[in-house]
DNA sequence: CTTCGATGCCTCGGCGACCGATGCATGGCG
DNA sequence: CGCCATGCATCGGTCGCCGAGGCATCGAAG
């Protein structure tokens, strides 16, 4: 598992990009999160809900109560126009501390005493 | 200026590689930083310090002070075998965050709704 | 019916990190 | 001497993680 900085500064944007591709709720989003990650992220429960409620508070998703097939009660979210536009923010510092991170890395290769 | 938490998962790794090009000093290192990202990653003081002092705590860079050509006194950092280990493990993990979201952003353009 | 596990939601609190503000020392310059 | 640049460091407010724990419902097994 990567180091807590690491998911702190992914689950943001993770989320995010999950449900940009359709509407969810908690513990689907745990499943499509590890089936993305091919198993490198896992996260408990303990981190997504802060993170859902903080998105939620902030207007970047919304949520509504539902039902599943069998009759459970869940909680719907949805991305909204501002979580749309928090995503492509997002994504544009992510690729930008990648592109850093690699040039560092390429120079550590490049440089190989 | 990126997010706070991006802030997090970069610095370690980021000062880590730029020590593996070879030794240096806060203030430098900082300006190294600084052309690496082309100025969109700009640290303070409060930042590095605590940074360089935790990754010594933790055996991954030895210090030593040193003198500048004009005679003021340095601390110089050099990286050693555990942290250029360490610098590979967060270099793995970054990399297999990035996979994560790139399928996840791969995906929102295909679903496209 | 009762018990068990899975689903599904939530909160609490310790720990640790950022980072702006602040402080201190030295050396060069006018 | 006064002032700025260099160069080191800490403090404290604020915020996020995440393991542990809690609650409710449903289906199946005994």
């Amino acid at each position: 598992m990567p180091a807590r900085e690491l998911i702190a500064a992914s689950s943001v944007p993770l989320v995010l990009a999950v449900l940009a591709r359709g509407e969810s709720y908690g513990y689907a989003i745990l499943q499509g999160v590890a089936e993305l990650s091919e198993g490198r992220l896992a996260w408990g429960e303990g981190m997504l809900y802060p993170v859902l409620h903080r998105l939620e508070r902030d207007g970047l998703v919304d949520a509504s109560w539902g039902r599943s097939e069998v009759g459970r009660e869940r909680k719907y979210y949805r991305i909204t126009a501002a979580g749309r536009a928090a995503l492509a923010r997002h994504r544009d510092e992510w690729l930008g501390v990648h592109r850093t991170l690699e040039r560092a890395w390429g120079a550590i290769g490049a440089a190989h005493a």
